[in-house]
Formats: structure tokens, sequence, C-alpha cells
DNA sequence: TAGATTGTTAATCGATTAACAATC
DNA sequence: TAGATTGTTAATCGATTAACAATC
């Protein structure tokens, strides 16, 4: 019954932005939760629920005023300002997290990245690699709030120590080492740092897994329409 | 109280996994539900329902085989055979994915990359790089099963379709493009088609929102104890 | 036996869904 | 007015958690 704001919303909320930029493009002025549910794959109810504990109002035929709900959810996710960000790790993915040019759209911009390696180390470069050592310094200075975490899994919770060290308060951890700050529950944590870890290798063999799953059940479902009740003997 | 194997559990079958590789490479030979809750972040009544649900037997007094647990999740994940992925689009991304030395460890590989530039296209490659025109003929004949699909989100849709139509029944998504087989939903497909997005800029929004969510509950929580009872006037 | 741990059942919790009164 | 859509309340659902009898 007492729904919080949680991540699924969060979400959602992301969601229901992206489409209504495009509506808006598209010259639209309302929209009703019928429309938003098709579009983003939920039900009416579940837009309208979203709606409602942020405290968006509708109106009872019109439905919803689009820039009325943009700017909402624009205030409720912190929209406003550019979302600054560094990369740890400057080998094949977090260079090219660091040239990942769809971020640009989302306000999302790396500002740094940082290695242990001297042969990458670039500080010229358009967006500068710095050494390790010098994360906490600049992320003191910067005032950084995420990092992304793309370093060999061995090096995964010594540079995550560095994170904490360094106040960074936002982890998205690509390692495949699954970390957590001490106590720290997804909502409430003792430690102060919110990661999301995104673990590549463990989603890919969980497609497999429900792949072959799906490919039972087609198999069986066959087997069960040849043979609506199993006859035993 | 009806708990079927979900994606919640596939993924923590895959936690312990990790776990009790390492254990039995330290030399263990058996182990409690309390160890393994602790090790990946679950209480024991959750290990214990776990194992149940996929008959796993344990000992009233002696825990849990690790032997016989690895092996029987070994044998629901289906672990035992190789697990052969294709990457479609080579650009940064994709290429970063393909060089991707964690996949090994867990026995996925990329046999090709697809591509509709001919200037990367190299067919001679350790992993070679195909036009993207071959993807049917090639995942026919290899029976390809998993795609990943790091191509512009301008091309996502496109290239789904390409996938749908090579008969390729799991993809993970690194687009911002939300995908969805026609009538798909997560645990049953019309066009059998297991899709699993994974929005990098989705996820770092997401984290800047629950930072900020952070530090003005820290806020509160301070004013809070400052200032116990609300004081009107 | 005493103590500890499994395996299962019942209670809890939170989110999703259904339903419908309010009302434009 | 009639029809349609919001906003909210209650029902449902599924997963997590607690609790405890069984038993090694």
């Amino acid at each position: 019954m007492e729904s919080r704001i949680n991540r699924g919303i969060v979400l959602r909320l992301a969601k229901y932005l992206r489409v209504l930029h495009k509506l808006k493009g598209m010259g639209f002025v309302k929209v009703f939760s019928n429309n938003l549910g098709d579009a983003i794959g939920v039900t009416p109810a579940v837009v309208r629920k979203d709606f409602s504990i942020i405290g968006i109002p509708g109106n009872k035929r019109g439905g919803y005023n689009i820039d009325v709900i943009v700017e909402e959810i624009e205030r409720v996710l912190g929209k406003e300002d550019r979302q600054p960000i560094v990369v740890l790790g400057c080998g094949k993915i977090g260079r090219a997290l660091m040239g990942y040019s769809e971020f640009e759209r989302e306000g999302i911009e790396v500002i740094a990245g940082f290695d242990v390696n001297p042969t990458v180390i670039d500080p010229e470069a358009a967006i500068p690699i710095l050494p390790m050592d010098q994360l906490q310094s600049f992320s003191m200075e910067r005032g950084v709030k995420v990092a992304v975490l793309a370093v060999p899994d061995g090096a995964a919770t010594e540079v995550f120590e560095r994170v904490t060290m360094a106040g960074i308060p936002g982890v998205l951890n690509f390692t495949s080492v699954d970390l957590k700050c001490s106590k720290c529950d997804f909502e409430d944590c003792a430690t102060r740092c919110v990661i999301q870890n995104v673990n590549i290798g463990l989603e890919i063999e969980n497609l497999f897994y429900l792949v072959r799953m799906q490919e039972a059940d087609v198999l069986e479902r066959n087997r069960v329409s040849l043979d609506p009740e199993v006859d035993p003997g």
C-alpha cells in the first residue's frame, strides 16, 4: 500500500521523460496514462500511480499536460544540471565509455579518466587521463559524485577503497566483483555509498539460461498439446 | 508461497557458484546456509529456500556438500558447455566487448563480430568481423543463441529486426533503445526472444538521483536529530 | 542428550493490478 | 447528459523473512 519512491519508479520516470520529449517534438500537448503506459510497457494504472506519488496533476477528462509532467519529473530527477563523471581504469572498456557518444544527449560528461599504468596517462588529452593517485584530490576539488569502475576484476576492491576514501558517493561497477560497502543496504548505507553493479558475464549466463528454459518450455507445450492427459502405463 | 525459478534465483545461483569455487579451491568440503548467505549478501533462509527449490539436499547438522551444490547448480544453469556469442556493431563498445578478457573465465566466447561499415570488416582476424548481411547465414549455421547489441541507438531497431530474422533467441542490448519483441512478456514471449536491456546512461542518471536522495536523507536526519520535535512558531 | 542446522510452513512486506467513485 | 479519464482504495500476487518442528 505504502509506495515510496524506489528504483523502479525512478527508472520509469526516466523512461516517461524520453517518450514525452519525443511527443513534444511532434507537437503533442496532452497525453493519457493509457498512451504512456503502452509506450514504456506498463499498465495505465502504474502511470497514474507514479504520477500521483510524485504529485503530477491530471485532468479528469483531458489527460496530463506534457509540459507539466516533464517539468515535474525533471525536478524530481534533478535533470537540470550537468552530470559529470569519472572513469576508473582506462583499458578497453574504460576508454570505450570515455568516448561513448550517447552520454552527451543525457547530459552526462566524462571529465577525467584514471589509471595506474603510467603509459596511458595523458593529462593533456581532451578528456585527461590522470594517475590513480590523483583521484582523491581531483574528486574533492571537482566534487565528483559518480565514478564508473572499469578496472580488471583483481583491482576492483582496492580501487573501490580509493573511491570511498575520495568521498565519491556513487559507483557504477562494471567489474564482476560484487561490491558492497560495509553494512550497505540498497536504501540505507552506513558508509554512504550507492553502488550499481553491472555484471556483463552474469547477464550473458543468465540469458543463456533463460533461452534454454524458453526452448524447453516450447517443447513441453508441444508435448502437452499432443498429449493432453498423462496416461500412465 | 509458490516460488518458481525466476531471474532472481538464477542470478543468486550464479553468485553461489563463484563463492563455492573459491571455497573449494581453499579446501573446504561443506558449507552452511549461513556462510553462503553472508557471502552473497542474503539471509540464510533465502539460501535454504533456493536450494530446496532446485532440489539440493543438505544434512540436518552438517550443512551442504560443496561438490553436490556445484554439480546441481551447474546442471540447472547448464554451465557444462561453452557459451558462444556474437557481437553486433564493432564500434568502441563492441570491440571492447570482443576483447573482454573476463569472459573466458565464464566459458563465454565471442565467435564473431558484425558491422555494416565495410572498412572494419576483417574475416581473417582472430575474432572475424563480418558484414551484417551474413548474420543470418552465420547464425543458422553455427546455432548462435545469444547476440550482444552494441550498435548506435539509431540502428538498434533495424539490427534487432535482423536478429529475430536470424532466429537468435537471446539479446543483450547495450543501446539505450528499450527493445521488446512484440507481445513479449519477460517470462513468456510470443516471438520467442529473451531480451536483457543494459542502459548505461539510465543507470548513471539513476545513480545521480540515488546519491542526491541519500544526501538529502542525511541532511534530513541531522536536522531531525538537532530538532527532535517540530516547533511551530 | 544437547546443540545446531536443515527444510518447510506461515507471516510479512511491497509492488502491481483491478476496480470504481469522482468529475470534467 | 453521456462518455471518458483521473485518482485512490482494495485485492492480488510474488518474493522475502521469520519461525519452528524435524533430525542429525
